[in-house]
DNA sequence: AGCACGCCGACT
DNA sequence: GTCGGCGTGCTC
C-alpha cells in the first residue's frame, strides 16, 4: 500500500479550508480533480466532498482517514469552478465548505441519504462478521438497497458509519452512487396529425381508407382534425386528447400506422399561451448601430453597459449578439433577476435558439437542478438562462455574460452565506473564462454607471424607445393639496381616479404600484397609542384583512386579530399606513365593475400563482393590478397606457444610503410599464412631497442629473463608489453579550482605521429578529487602502475574538459589499 | 455546520 | 434516581 499520497477534499462545512485524506493505490488509479467522494467525517458523519488536489504532504499534527467511496467516474466541477469558488470564499470572507454548499445542487450531496448496496450475496466467512456488520448484511439480503439512516436503526447504536466502512473494507458492500439515475426527466406527450399527411390530402385519404375496419381509430383520427382546425397551434396533449374518448392504445396504433406523430414538448403554462408569438424583428438601425457600438467596445474592454430606455428593444440586441457569439463555438450565460425568469424573455429566446437553452428557477426542485447541471457539464446547451445561482453551474468556453436589469438588488445574495453580488461575481466568471460582460439596465445602478464613466467599462446609451415611441408622460399628484381640497377619495386623489376611468373605458389596462403589502403596516389603539408588537421581533406587527391576522413580516408570525386593544382593552383600533391590500380594497369600493388582482409575495404564493395572473393579464381577464415592486421586473404588457403609484413617500424617506438611488430606479421602471407598444404612455405619481428632487428627476427622466447629485453626497461621505463597504453584523440572543462582543471587535479593529470609516456598533432599524438581537458595525475601506488587506485584518481580529469564550456564541457576519 | 461530551434542573 | 437542557470543544 501506498500511503504517500493525499487528497485535499473541500467539504460543505463552515470550516476553513479543505480537508485532507489519504488515497491507496486504487484510489490513484480513479482519482481526478473535481470528482464527487464520501468521506467519513467525525465519528457519524458521511460528507460528499469535492477532490480539490492531490498531493504527497503527509500531515503531521492529526491522523487521516481514507475515502469510503469515489461517487463519480468523471470530475462534474470544472477546474475553473474550483478556482471561483475560491475567488468568492477570499472576496466574500467565507469558508470555501461555504461556497460549496451553495453552490452545489443539494441532490449531488448524498450524505445520509447515500444507500449501500450489496456487492456479495454468498459471503464465506459470515462467522467473521461482528453483531452489527451481520445486521446490516442479512437487512440487504432481503432488500437492494438500503440507506445510511435505515443502517442506522437497524443497529441500535450509531455506530452505523464505522460498521458500513468495515463492509466496505472488506469487500461485501459499496456505497450506490446511482440514486439520482432513479429519476427521469418528466416530458409531456403531444399528438398532432402527422406532418406527412397534414395538407396532403390524397395520402390523408388513404390512411382513412386504410382504416374502414378500425372504427374507433378512423374515429379518433377525425376527432383530431377537427381539434386541430378549431385551435391551431395549440399543441394537444396526447393525456387530453384520451379524455376526449379514445385511449392511449389507439393513438399509438395510430402513430405507428404514421397517421398522427406523439412528440415532446417541455410543459409550460405561459409557453402554450404564447406559442405563435412575436419572431425576432430585424433589428432596427438604432438597434444596429448600437450592437456594432458594442462590439467596437469588446475589443478594448472586458465590460460594456447598456443604457437602454424602458422598451428601447435591447431584448433584440443580446439575441443578436448571442447568436453571433454562438456562432463562434462559444457558449452564453445569461442572467435575469429572479422573478423574471418565468416570463416573456425567456419564451423569446427560447423561441429563437429552441433546444439549446437552459433554464433555470430557483422553482426547480433537486431533479431538474441536477440534470441542468449535468446537461451544462456536457455542453448541451448553447445558452443558459436563470438568477443569480445559475453562475455555479460548470461552464466550459463561456464567450458572453450578460447581466439584465443590472441594478436589480436581487441579484446580491442575502439570506445564505457566501452574501455574494452576482453582477460582480458574473464579471469575475467571465473574465476567468476570457468571456465578455454586458450589462444591461433602463436605470444602471450608480457603481456601474461611476465605473461606465471612469472608462473602466465600455458605455453605450440606447435613448428612444422601440420604434420611436416616446417614453411615457410622468405628473406628480400632490396628494397634501388633494388631502386639503377634498379630491381625496380614500388614497385615491381624484385626479388619479378619473385617469382609471378614463382608461377602464378605452378597455385599457391598469398597473398601480404601492411598496408594501399587507392592509396596513401598523394597528393601533385609539384612546392608548398601543400597537401590537411581533414577540419575537422589534416590528410592530402588520394587518392582514384578508386573514384577519396581524402578521411580522421578518419571521412569519401570524396571530389573529384582536377586536380589542390587549393594553386597554378599547375597541377602537385604528390602522396606519398602507399596504397593497388596503389599496385593493378602496378600489374595489370607487370601481366596483372592475376586475382588481393583486400581486405581492401573499398573493403570488403557490407554484403557478405568478404565470396564473400572468396569463390572466394577458387574457384581459385583470382590469386594474396592484401590486409591490414585483410588477418592475420583466412585466411587460402592450394593453398597459396608464400607470399609477399611489405612495411615493415610503420609497424616498428610507433610512439608507441607498433610498435615492434605488427610488428613482423603481419609479422609472414602474412608468416604464406604460405605452409599451403603441401611444405614449401616461404615468401619475402620488406624493406628499412633489417637490422632492429625486421625484423631479423622475418627472423628466433625468438620470444623469439624478446620479451626479447622489454621486456628489456619496463622495462627501465616504460611500459607494468612493469607498467600499464591508458590513459586521453581530447576532445574539443576548443583548448585553452581543453589544459587548461587538464594542470588543471594534476596540481591536480601531487602531487601523481613521474614526470616520469605522461606525457602529449600532442596531439595524430592526434590531430583533427570530428572537436574535443584531447588532452592526460598518468599515468603509477607502481606495488608498487594499480590500484584501482589511478582509485579512477582519479574519484575524475574529478569530482572536473567537478565542475568548464569552464571545465564541455570537454569531458575526462578515457583508462584504452589503446592500 | 454538526455532534459528542459534560454538567445542572424537572420529571417517570 | 434518570432524561434532556445547552455551553464547550473538535472535526482531516
Amino acid at each position: 500500500m501506498n500511503t504517500s499520497y493525499f487528497a485535499e477534499i473541500i467539504l460543505p462545512l463552515n470550516l476553513e479550508g479543505t480537508f485532507t485524506y489519504h488515497l491507496t493505490d486504487s484510489d490513484l488509479q480513479q482519482i481526478k480533480i473535481g470528482q464527487r467522494v464520501a468521506v467519513p467525517f467525525g465519528t457519524q458523519k458521511l460528507y460528499t466532498g469535492v477532490i480539490h488536489s492531490i498531493h504527497q504532504n503527509k500531515p503531521e499534527l492529526y491522523k487521516t482517514k481514507g475515502i469510503y467511496a469515489f461517487l463519480d467516474d468523471e470530475a462534474i466541477v470544472t477546474p475553473t469552478q474550483i478556482k471561483f469558488w475560491e475567488w468568492i470564499a477570499n472576496y466574500y470572507v467565507c469558508s470555501l465548505g461555504d461556497v460549496f454548499r451553495n453552490a452545489f445542487p443539494s441532490a449531488l450531496k448524498l450524505e445520509s441519504q447515500t444507500f449501500v448496496r450489496l456487492i456479495i450475496d454468498n459471503y464465506e466467512k459470515i462467522e467473521e462478521l461482528n453483531d452489527n456488520e451481520f445486521l446490516v448484511y442479512e437487512a440487504l439480503k432481503l432488500r437492494q438497497l438500503i440507506s445510511v439512516e435505515e443502517a442506522a436503526l437497524i443497529i441500535d447504536d450509531k455506530s452505523a458509519i464505522p460498521t458500513l466502512k468495515l463492509l466496505i473494507d472488506k469487500g461485501i458492500i459499496q456505497l450506490d452512487e446511482k440514486i439520482q439515475e432513479k429519476y427521469t426527466p418528466k416530458i409531456e406527450n403531444y399528438v398532432r396529425i402527422h406532418p406527412n399527411i397534414k395538407g396532403n390530402d390524397a395520402a390523408f385519404i388513404q390512411i382513412l381508407d386504410s382504416l374502414n375496419r378500425a372504427q374507433k381509430q378512423r374515429e379518433a383520427l377525425l376527432q383530431l382534425i377537427t381539434i386541430e382546425t378549431q385551435k391551431p397551434n395549440e399543441p394537444l396533449k396526447v393525456s387530453e386528447f384520451v379524455k376526449m374518448g379514445t385511449t392511449n392504445s389507439i393513438v399509438k396504433t395510430l402513430a405507428e400506422k404514421g397517421a398522427v406523430e406523439i412528440y415532446q414538448h417541455q410543459t409550460s403554462r405561459v409557453d402554450e399561451t404564447e406559442t405563435e408569438k412575436e419572431e425576432i424583428h430585424q433589428l432596427t438601425l438604432k438597434q444596429t448601430e448600437v450592437l456594432e457600438k458594442i462590439k467596437a467596445e469588446f475589443s478594448a474592454k472586458q465590460t460594456v453597459l447598456l443604457h437602454g430606455v424602458t422598451s428601447s428593444g435591447k431584448t433584440e440586441i443580446y439575441i443578436k449578439l448571442m447568436e453571433q457569439v454562438i456562432k463562434k463555438g462559444n457558449k452564453v450565460l445569461y442572467l435575469l433577476p429572479e422573478i423574471s425568469v418565468t416570463t416573456q424573455i425567456v419564451h423569446r429566446i427560447k423561441k429563437h435558439f429552441g433546444e439549446r437553452v437552459g433554464v433555470y428557477h430557483s422553482k426547480f426542485n433537486q431533479n431538474e437542478r441536477v440534470e441542468l447541471w449535468k446537461k451544462t457539464l456536457n455542453v448541451e446547451f448553447d445558452i443558459v438562462i436563470g438568477p443569480r445561482t445559475t453562475l455555479f453551474l460548470p461552464f466550459t468556453s463561456l464567450g458572453l455574460v450578460i447581466v439584465d436589469e443590472e441594478h436589480e438588488s436581487s441579484y446580491k445574495q442575502i439570506d445564505t452565506k457566501p452574501f455574494f453580488q452576482g453582477r460582480d461575481m458574473a464579471m469575475v466568471l467571465s473574465s476567468m473564462m476570457n468571456a465578455k460582460t454586458l450589462l444591461g439596465s433602463a436605470t444602471p445602478s450608480i457603481e456601474s454607471y461611476y465605473n461606465a464613466r471612469q472608462g473602466k467599462y465600455g458605455y453605450i446609451e440606447l435613448n428612444e424607445r422601440f420604434g420611436n415611441i416616446k417614453l411615457p408622460d410622468i405628473k406628480l399628484v400632490d396628494l397634501k393639496k388633494a388631502q386639503k381640497e377634498k379630491e381625496l377619495t380614500h388614497d385615491i386623489s381624484h385626479i388619479l381616479r378619473d385617469e382609471i376611468i378614463e382608461q377602464l373605458k378605452e378597455k385599457k389596462q391598469v398597473i398601480l404600484f404601492q411598496n408594501r403589502r399587507g392592509y396596513a403596516p401598523i394597528l393601533e389603539c385609539n384612546s392608548c397609542g398601543n400597537t401590537p408588537e411581533c414577540p419575537n421581533c422589534d416590528v410592530s406587527l402588520t394587518y392582514h384583512k384578508f386573514s384577519n391576522q396581524l402578521k411580522c413580516h421578518y419571521c412569519g408570525y401570524a396571530q389573529a386579530k384582536p377586536n380589542r386593544c390587549v393594553s386597554c382593552g378599547s375597541v377602537e383600533l385604528n390602522t396606519k399606513g398602507l399596504g397593497t391590500e388596503q389599496i385593493e380594497h378602496q378600489l374595489q369600493d370607487i370601481f366596483p365593475e372592475a376586475r382588481i388582482r393583486r400581486m405581492d409575495v401573499d398573493a403570488m404564493r403557490g407554484k403557478f400563482a405568478y404565470e396564473k395572473l400572468i396569463e390572466d393579464f394577458e387574457n384581459h381577464e385583470v382590469d386594474i393590478l396592484i401590486g409591490t415592486q414585483m410588477l418592475t421586473k420583466g412585466f411587460d404588457f402592450g394593453n398597459v397606457n396608464f400607470v399609477g403609484v399611489i405612495r411615493a413617500d415610503s420609497l424616498l424617506n428610507f433610512p439608507d444610503f441607498r433610498a435615492h438611488e434605488k427610488a428613482f430606479q423603481l419609479l422609472t421602471q414602474v412608468s416604464g410599464r406604460a405605452g409599451r407598444r403603441e401611444d405614449q404612455g401616461k404615468v401619475l405619481i402620488q406624493s406628499y412631497q412633489p417637490e422632492h428632487l429625486v421625484l423631479q428627476n423622475v418627472t423628466t427622466y433625468n438620470y444623469q442629473k439624478t446620479m451626479s447629485d447622489i454621486l456628489y453626497e456619496r463622495k462627501e461621505f465616504y460611500y459607494p463608489p468612493f469607498a467600499r463597504i464591508i458590513k459586521l453584523r453581530f447576532k445574539h440572543k443576548n443583548k448585553e453579550r452581543l453589544d459587548k462582543t461587538a464594542e470588543q471587535l471594534v476596540k481591536l479593529l480601531k487602531p487601523n482605521f481613521d474614526s470616520r470609516c469605522l461606525l457602529g456598533p449600532e442596531a439595524p432599524s430592526v434590531g430583533r429578529i427570530n428572537n436574535l438581537y443584531i447588532t452592526d458595525v460598518m468599515i468603509k475601506v477607502l481606495p488608498n487602502q487594499s480590500p484584501m488587506k482589511v478582509k485579512q485584518l477582519i479574519r484575524k481580529e475574529i478569530d482572536r475574538l473567537c478565542t475568548i469564550a464569552a464571545y465564541r456564541s455570537v454569531r458575526i457576519d462578515v457583508d462584504v459589499d452589503p446592500m
